[in-house]
This record gives C-alpha cells, sequence and structure tokens, in this order.
DNA sequence: CTGTTAGCGCGTTCAG
DNA sequence: CTGAACGCGCTAACAG
C-alpha cells in the first residue's frame, strides 16, 4: 500500500526466507496469574488493583501490592475496555482545516497544539489517539471501534463541526470552530479566540498609522470559519475608519500550495500589491512567507509595505523583521480544551462551553508609520 | 491533576449539577446483532467481514454484506485484540531526545516527522498512538497494555535504545539512535542520517571559503548519539584541513531553555565568538536562534561570522540571509521507517535494518569566503 | 457451507 | 473478606 522506492544508501540490510516464528508464549501479566502466584482469587486482585482496602485483608492487600510491583503488572486495556469500561483514549482529529488541502504537517500551528495537547491528555491519565484526514463518518467510525472516551477537533470547518455534532455519540471538544447558534447547547465545548477582535485591532493598529490602502491576505478563496472572522474584523475596523472595503479587490486568496503561491504573490507584488500601503494576514506562516517572497523582488518591508500576522509563534520572531502580530496562547488553548473535555467525560451534558481568548496584539517590526 | 486557572475570557459557560445520565444504550453494532438481523450466525458474519467467499454461500455473502454496510457495522477493537488479534497500533515515542530536558513540542523537526508518521501508519491501516516523555519502562508498558504491534520510537539516547532492544518484545523502529554494534542483530531497526559526512561536508565547505577558526555549536553539554557523530564529522575535516580541535574551546553547549541560552548566547558575542570566523550548528533551529541574537548584537552575517544549520527545514529558508544548511528528507526518514518496521511486523526476525540516508549540502547565503 | 462453543482478560455481581 | 460465575465482542476450532 505505501509506494515508496527504497532506493538510498542501505549499509546492511539481510534477508532471511520467512523466519515464522512462533511467538504464543504471551508474556502478558494477568490477573489471573497474579492471583495464582499469591494463592487468592482474582476479584481479589482485582480489588487490590482498584485499591479497595476495605474489601481485602490488610495482609492479602500487601502481599497482592508486591506480587503486583514485582512482576511490573499491566492491566490489558482490551479486557478493560470490553468489560464496560472507559479505554482512556481520547482522539485527536486534524484535517478539517482551513489549509486542508495539502498536508497539515506543514502547519506550524497544528504541530504546536499537537504537542500541548498529548502533555495534557497524558497528565489527565489519558492515552492520544492522532488522526488525519478522511470524512467525519471515517473520523467517528475510529472512535466508536476504539471505544474513544473523548473528540478533540481541530479547525473543523462549520459543516463538518456540525455533523459531528449531530452524529456523534461521545463528547467532543472543538478548539476554533465556529458552529451555526442552534448547535451550541448542552455539551458543547469549543475553544477559541476572539478572532474578530483580534483582527479588528490590528487592523485599527495600521490605521492609526495612517494606513488607507489595506489589503487582506488569506488560505484559499473561501472565507469561511476563522478567517471569516478575522476578516469581518478587518473590515469593521475599515468601515469603522470611513473606508469600505471590496470583497472582490481587498481580499487575496493565496493558493495552499506552495509553489503556486510563490508563482502568486510574485505576480501580485508587480501589479495588484502596489496599490496597497499594507497588508493584513491571516497567520504568521503565511505572513513571513509572502515577505519573503517580496524581499526577494525588492520590496522593503516597512518601508514600501506594511504587514501583519496572526499567531505570534516562533515564525514571527525569527524573521528580519520580526512580524507585527495578533498573539494567541496555544498551551492555553490546549489545557483549556483538555480541561472541559475531562468535565465533560465525567459529567455529560452537564455545560455549554465557549470560550474565547483574548487575543493581543503584538508590535514589531514589519509594520510603520506613514506620517512624520 | 492538571492544575489550570481558567481565568481568561469566558462567554458562556452554564453549569448544571450533577445531571447524570445513563448511558448504557450501547449503539455499538455488533456481529451479533447483525447475525439476528439477517438470520444467520455470528461466523458466518465474521466470515463475511473477513472476505472468506469460500466459506459462505453466495447469497448469504450479499444479504450479510448489506446488512454490515446498511449497520455501519465497525468491529468493536477491544474484542479482536482479545482474541489473540493485532490491535493495528503503531506507537510513536518522543522525548528520548537530544533536546530532552525542554517540551519536544518546540522542536520542528519532531513536529514535522509525527507528522509523515501519521500519514504512513494510517497508510498501512494502522493507528498511530502518540506518547511523549517517561521512561523506558512507562512506553513499553503502554506498548503492552495496549498489545501494540510496533514501536517507533525517536531520537532515543543510546542507553535507552539498548534497553528498549533487551527490555520489548515487539519491533522497534529507531529513528536517528546510534546503539552499540553488539545490539545491531536480526530484528533491528534504525533508519538515521550520515550525520558524521554532512557534517565533515559543510565543515569542509567553510574550509574550502577559507575559514580556519571554526565552533562548532550543539543542544546541552553532552555530545551523544546523532551530536556526536556530527561533532565527529566536524573534527575530522578539521583535521584534515591540519586543524587540530579542542574540545573544551572549539564547542559550545548550549542551555536547552530559551531564555538561558539568549542570554548565554548574548555573553558569547562580546567574548569567545570574537576568536571565530565561522560556527557549524548542529540545527537549523539552533543556528536561526543564534542568528537572531547574533544580528541584535550588531553582528553582519556573514560578513563578520558565518554560520551554518543543519535539516534544510523552513526556518533556514525563511530566514535572512538564508541559512547554509544540510539537508536530510524528513518525509523519506518516515516512510522508510513505516515500512521496514511493518516488513518486521509480518516477518519478524528476518532482517537487519541500518539505514544512513544520505544528505545533501545546501549553499546559502550565511556563509561567505574569505578569499577574495 | 453453517452453527455451536470456548476462550481471550477484565470487572462485577452474587453466594459463600 | 473471598471465590466462582458471567458477560463484554470477536475469532478460531470443531461439529453438523
Amino acid at each position: 500500500m505505501v509506494a515508496i522506492a527504497p532506493n538510498k544508501l542501505i549499509l546492511h540490510c539481510e534477508r532471511q526466507p520467512q523466519n515464522h516464528v512462533d511467538k504464543k508464549e504471551s508474556l502478558m501479566v494477568t490477573i489471573k496469574k497474579i492471583a495464582e502466584m499469591v494463592g487468592v482469587s482474582p476479584t481479589t486482585v482485582s480489588n487490590v488493583i482498584h485499591g479497595r482496602k476495605n474489601k481485602v485483608s490488610e495482609e492479602n492487600y500487601k502481599k497482592v501490592k508486591e506480587a503486583l510491583n514485582q512482576a511490573n503488572y499491566v492491566s490489558n486495556m482490551s479486557g478493560r475496555i470490553l468489560s464496560q469500561n472507559g479505554s482512556k483514549i481520547i482522539g485527536v482529529i486534524l484535517n478539517y482545516s482551513r489549509r486542508s488541502e495539502v498536508n497539515v504537517v506543514s502547519d506550524p500551528f497544528y504541530n504546536q497544539i499537537v504537542g500541548y495537547l498529548e502533555e495534557q491528555i497524558r497528565m489527565n491519565g489519558y492515552y492520544m489517539m492522532l488522526y488525519t484526514s478522511g470524512s467525519v463518518q471515517e473520523s467517528l467510525n475510529l472512535a466508536s471501534a476504539w471505544k474513544i472516551e473523548g473528540l478533540v477537533v481541530l479547525g473543523a470547518l462549520p459543516a463538518d463541526a456540525e455533523k459531528f455534532i449531530q452524529v456523534a455519540h461521545m463528547p467532543i471538544a472543538f478548539i476554533d470552530t465556529y458552529v451555526n447558534e442552534s448547535f451550541i447547547k448542552k455539551g458543547f465545548i469549543n475553544v477559541g479566540l476572539q478572532d474578530f477582535e483580534g483582527c479588528y485591532d490590528v487592523t485599527n493598529y495600521l490605521i492609526s498609522l495612517g494606513h488607507r490602502k489595506i489589503g487582506f491576505c488569506a488560505d484559499g478563496n473561501q472565507l469561511v470559519g476563522v478567517d471569516e472572522q478575522r476578516f469581518n474584523g478587518y473590515k469593521q475596523a475599515m468601515a469603522d475608519a470611513g473606508r469600505g472595503i471590496n470583497r472582490q479587490h481587498d481580499f487575496f486568496g493565496l493558493p495552499y500550495q506552495v509553489k503556486e503561491r510563490h508563482d502568486y504573490l510574485t505576480q501580485l507584488v508587480k501589479t495588484r500589491f502596489k496599490a496597497y500601503t499594507a497588508l493584513v494576514f491571516t497567520s504568521d506562516y503565511l505572513a513571513i512567507d509572502a515577505l519573503n517572497v517580496l524581499q526577494d523582488n525588492h520590496f522593503r518591508i516597512p518601508q514600501d509595505l506594511s504587514i501583519t500576522g496572526f499567531d505570534h509563534n516562533i515564525f514571527s520572531e525569527q524573521s528580519r523583521p520580526k512580524l507585527t502580530t495578533v498573539e494567541q496562547n496555544v498551551k492555553d488553548k490546549a489545557e483549556l480544551t483538555i480541561y472541559h473535555l475531562m468535565q465533560e467525560i465525567h459529567q455529560p451534558k452537564a455545560q455549554i462551553v465557549n470560550i474565547k481568548l483574548k487575543t493581543k496584539l503584538i508590535i514589531q517590526e514589519s509594520t510603520r508609520s506613514l506620517r512624520r
């Protein structure tokens, strides 16, 4: 199924014909075996494992406990799940994203949050199963096959998110998702940002610097979910400054694929971008990517053009000039998401959580004042 | 257990007292139910699921198949695992790394490869369980609890890797790991780079530009595993050019924590770095990080100092000047790793795989010639 | 070709 | 306080 051609330098790579090994030994330490060893019943062992001291004599408790440690007992999850217990798995689903047409892998935001999610999930005594791509149904199948206790869905588009809500039978926490009001009922969890306000602020800052001709750049040609909110924030700021926005002209939908995007940007630099003194980007990644193309085409940032990003991740710090951007706290996002998901797992349908974390304008070097 | 203080702006967050819901319904579609519906035995259904056409009449086959689709049957993994079948899980273990003291989250290399690994694992019909941190034993416990079929271990230090080999009862594929020769026996899989050669090449390139005073910078004070090999490559290139290396003076071990590292670098800029015309870094990440500190301290790169990275990831492209670096193909690494792990799963102990992928010198703008 | 049965490991009754 | 018995969903071995 994997179509790779391993024609790289291989140092040693011996091969033996069909060395079929019987692996029937099963080194698994089971409750039963522990019970045999100590000379008690499996139930007693189970009780010890679950710390039910009032059900086991102190003497036995000690002996069993010791045997468990000795043998490094690890409960078999399959057995556990089967006997109506939680699987202790949280599924994390990617790729219902604004950047869905390209491998999510390259998106620094997703990379970062996945790391933090894993950390939080592990700290709660759960395991994380990571799943990318596929349809909503596919994801839900995965979830039910493993009796997954909860799902984290990243950056789903409204339609997908709504399908998740309708079809799923388990707690779901969304991150950065906008759905129709009617879906926001008991059991709904979403952790997002004040996208509108964040983009309003940064646009407004540009306006305060004297900019009037400000464009808006996003991934893809559709403005939906997060990007839509950010666009609206930008639009509102412009409107409040007495500048109407023409979606046709002032919005630039950039291709997802790197090469195409660069080609398109190179073209824009020579044409439509000339009409602007500032550009608002929906992510640091995109802004930095454009920054390089602009610089390579002898645009000076910020002298010739001011640009702003969104995220305040490592990219905006490592670029030169450093990027003026909107900060979001990814770690907080992950923590809150898992916190509320755990609440929901332990106490279903108890709450509605729709968090919009504050953002913060980070003024750096990629923007300049038009006044003097 | 999670110690977070959700004192952020929360829009709506209602709460209800203990709305304890009975969720005993179990919407799970089981083989048994399908069997009842169609009016055949569970075995027949199982046979259809596994495509054993020769064991089921064509008529029944059709009827069952239809019912399965109709009901959107998904096999319960726990049952499957329990009855001696593979779990279809590949565990991916992080954090036995050269950068282990800090959250792996921030390391772009790990982020990237995790994404590609997930892709490959999924394409092989497996699931990925991601696990960070913890001891070798802990990781192996996880693996046995879930009857994990194979493990991918990223960036393990030699000692940990050797423990994995000794204790584990399942196929393991290492990435970027160096172990003692004696551990390289049937069943061993490692996919790494020509670290020595890569660093030799880049150092040699600097030498060819006329540099003689070249320093070496890595994470942490210990040179082990990958970093050790790279250091050796650097050392050898210097030796071949008639320059002996003093590990005390010419090696710079940088702190893992960002703040401390920046402080240390700021200090070095004013002192020891002055004695060098070029610096070799073990990663793009580190090189770019230092580049910024250097630039912020009015060092001009490459006029005052040439620097090189390792990885050729997005960082080396987005920096200004672009980084001269050593390219590795992360996608290839992931593909080969999973390819060979799958081989090993299906045909245990059949091979020894110790791949060292070629690297490629990428000459960009962060290095300059001392000749004229 | 089809159905019955046993057992995987665990947790939870329910009798002792 | 302890142990025997059952069932979760699935598969494989075995009868019919």
